[in-house]
DNA sequence: TCGTTCTTTCAGTAGATTCTGAAAATCAAG
DNA sequence: CTTGATTTTCAGAATCTACTGAAAGAACGA
């Protein structure tokens, strides 16, 4: 029926902008999320101008995005024989997302943060004042933690799912 | 000597301007990160008047802001008695804040994408072209790993550090 | 009740981020 | 080389988010 595919269309829009939303929540550019979105919905791969027209957006914005997401490793390109122009597919399986997204997040954002604070812990590691040292051992909590959660993640992500999963149902249960 | 003053406040707006930066790459208003950062360095309470003073924002900015991280449950009003001004001091320990923060931050937003990609499988179930075959089959996939990821951090967030912490470092090694 | 101190709200603005579109660069085939 | 197709870049525009400051609202004591 013609209903199917109508209905299917307007169920994709709903998700493409609300991913969109969820993503600016989360720190990520809202055309990117919805880029991806889209391409996680697509089971053939898509070139830039089939995205500038699904999504309305210009072929600046559209290009930059791919090419951001390609260096998330979220996406890959693709080239067909005989063509050109180069297509854009998403990566689907969801394990390898979330490894990709956990690394890229600890390497872009969470070593410079925990730099910064083992940088704060040497520079006041001899301070004599109550108030120098209250701050040296906060900042030591926090880097220890931040540390730790970090080196967890990054093996977690370097896991294979059919092991660590049921491991964690069972040792969260 | 003056100087390990000096060097501490030095370092101490060094860590709030970072801090600062990095919440906002994790879409957390720069401003209160910052007011976290500051509380989180303090030993006494401090009054909205002070937040202002140190970090040269203004009176609607603080309140704002202050109210948030309360709301968030990362802050906690103070009171002085004979005092009749509020006072603001952070949780410090690092695990709660943790914990704390995964269990929010699942609460308002995991928890609605939640909804959207379960809707999304709902919708599509009885469809019958292969595009709307796939379009499910993904939603389904995505709904699943997202709810078990959201189940087994709010089972962490509700576990004693001490017992689960070294069980993790020992599944990970 | 009135005056004082402190808190909250919010319209307007400032500032930051993201997007557009056109020009420049790249590339492959003839 | 030249041409035409495609990708990339980036200055300026549009949009969105966060902040200010002043005015209104509470809370309390006298």
């Amino acid at each position: 029926m013609a209903t199917e595919v109508q209905q299917l269309a307007q169920i994709r829009e709903r998700f493409i902008g609300q991913w969109g939303t969820f993503g600016s929540a989360w720190g990520i550019p809202r055309t990117m999320a919805q880029i991806h979105a889209l391409l996680l919905m697509s089971d053939e791969s898509l070139s830039t101008d089939e995205v500038m027209d699904a999504l309305h957006i210009s072929r600046g914005n559209a290009n930059t995005n791919l090419r951001e997401l390609v260096g998330w490793g979220l996406v890959y390109k693709r080239h067909r024989r005989g063509e050109r122009r180069e297509y854009f597919e998403a990566e689907k399986d969801v394990w390898t997302i979330f490894c990709t997204v956990a690394r890229e997040r600890k390497r872009r954002e969470v070593e410079p943060a925990l730099n910064l604070l083992r940088d704060c812990v040497q520079l006041t590691a001899s301070m004599r004042t109550k108030q120098g040292k209250a701050f040296h051992k906060q900042m030591q909590k926090l880097a220890e933690f931040v540390g730790l959660a970090a080196s967890l993640m990054e093996r977690l992500a370097a896991s294979e799912r059919s092991r660590v999963i049921p491991a964690l149902v069972k040792l969260l249960a």
